[in-house]
DNA sequence: TATGAATGAGGCTTCATTCAT
DNA sequence: CATGAATGAAGCCTCATTCAT
């Protein structure tokens, strides 16, 4: 309960119903009007809770960047091994599956979310991720690789709710690929090792 | 020159603007007025050359959606092999680059075309190549990474933007990674042995 | 043919279809856009013919004055007696008839119609009919029986499309009750003569 | 007094203007702008009372609606004689007068309102009134003289308006033609025989 | 905490009309 | 005779926002 103790959960409600209207609709077609609605009371009230509409956005987009400011920071800390960034794709893979209709809301409406202020960085975000998974320094399929394996959880979150199949099945499968990709794209030869293998290979 | 090109050409000019400004700010914060002023003329002049806002949307949509038709309609007539999946997926990766903007503009405004009648229709052609793709009864990681495979190359434009690199040898390694995982996921063993078959088979 | 012998038959047409929409639908509801694509020419072929919506209706109008300026001419010139009375009557509801989506139009524009500039002039021709039925001395009763007998065969046109019959014996009917209305409107009595009738006649 | 009586009666004061502007120009004649201007508030107010301009209408109707829908009511529980007929003609009358400007408005504007939702409530109240009056198997004048003496109280008060004299008096004179008119269309006998019935009556 | 009332800006759309060709 | 292209004015409506209560 430490998230929303607070007080009245007026606030909490607003921020779930325009949650769930802004991932349906879109947030440009959901007017404060609607959310008032259906949350039976006056749109006033809402400007008691929130200063404008861009901040209820806002409010929304902390709850999700904390996960992932959580999980960047944990990945700071840990040796930048091919495990670590297994482990960020799974810890990421989760991250998205709590917060579902939020990212959803994200993906769908980046043109909206460019100009609201927490676009930039909610852009940041996602460009320190792939900067934990792929090597500045590496091919650039590679980095194709790194970059796939982060969107790919995305783009499966839609693009797989018409395969049929259990949601969580679909999520491991997705997350299996997705590892894949990060480890093909983090070859173990890279650092000498690799004994036996004549490679000659790369740097 | 002075009013650029003179006559004829409006249409055009409307459907250039509109799709700049649209992939740009994102179709509801595009209005009408102001493609109008870009275009130094007046809102009514949109409306001798478009019914409707979301007319404008829906030519520029047609544009896109011919190549990708002619597409599927290849793929059709083909036999559904590995390799027809392969050139599939590079002719996809073509259509790609020379419609960028307005795959951005559909990319980035999910939620708004969404609702806009060609919404359903953009989705049909996109779940049509995946089951080009993509074997029914397949395992589901096989379906993950048809899926990815797909859409790594949305992904890919816009988040590989901030990789440095020349586009054309970007969008070629983008284009490796989508094929490897349509190849990973049409394995040639599938129906194993079938020792009989002089399946000569195939094409 | 002397009407519409004319040449190129558009202009005919224009009214034609100009009065089906404007009575159908009334004359703010129907665009000239309309017209014209029923037409299948382009707005500007309208203004060919005629110079604005308004000219359209006014033309319309003038061919519905025409006959009622005829009855009031020829009203003019006969003795101002009952069977003159019936008569008028009489023509006015031929009129009606044949002239039928016109009065209609009318009728069911009057808020429209009286910015019109014919609407003035509507007005009068009313008027003028009015006052050939009814006597300036007479009871108010009889004036309104005179009203009531003009009024009533434009109102039987809307009013009696709901009750089953032949048209053309609805059409006698409703000539049958004003007829008896401006005939118990214009006692016998009233001028002196009737040698025989003891009647101390009226107020 | 500064703004008028102050808050609270904005929702009175829209509909009295509109009222007064749509019988005075008409209903489309008539913009919200104007309706906001005369009342000195942003037409944004007058969205606040009212969904929609025709929504104004629908109020405006539902006031009228009542009087007649009460007559209806009464006379339904009423024996179906002459006398209550008379009656209903006599109500009908003062239901008129005790909302004019509506009645005009509706008359003057048959066509508009025809769109309008309302259109078919309002001819279906008239047509239900007719019925109440008019024997459905009596021969057509008859029907056509009940069908007058409804009509004739809409048409008195516009077209009577050009006769000099006391309005309430016109009232009279028109109620008292009216009233004749019923009378006339349902004459006592009707079923002639009933041998046993005293029925003095017929002629 | 919340509401009732209102506003200013701006959206999309339609209309009658014009004019060069 | 007629069209293609365009305009200026205006229409209805919706939105985010404010503020006194």
């Amino acid at each position: 309960m430490s998230t929303q103790g607070r007080r009245g959960n007026t606030h909490q409600r607003i921020q779930d119903v325009a949650l769930e209207l802004f991932s349906e609709q879109g947030y440009e077609k959901t007017s404060l009007r609607e959310i008032a609605e259906k949350l039976e009371v006056t749109k006033a009230a809402l400007y008691y809770h929130f200063k404008t509409k861009e901040d209820i956005v806002i409010s929304l987009f902390q709850d999700l960047t904390r996960p992932i400011d959580d999980l960047i920071a944990w990945a700071g800390e840990q040796p930048r091994t091919l495990e670590t960034k297994q482990e960020v794709i799974r810890r990421y893979s989760e991250a998205l599956r709590s917060a579902e209709p939020l990212f959803r809301f994200m993906q769908e409406n980046q043109a909206a979310v460019r100009e609201l202020s927490i676009g930039e960085r909610f852009k940041e975000r996602m460009l320190t991720l792939c900067d934990l998974l792929k090597e500045p320094d590496s091919q650039l399929a590679d980095q194709v690789r790194c970059v796939t394996a982060l969107f790919s959880m995305h783009a499966g979150m839609f693009a797989m709710q018409h395969v049929e199949g259990d949601p969580e099945e679909k999520r491991k499968a997705i997350l299996e690929v997705a590892t894949e990709l990060v480890t093909a794209a983090n070859p173990p030869s890279r650092r000498p090792a690799r004994p036996d293998s004549a490679q000659t290979a790369s740097p």
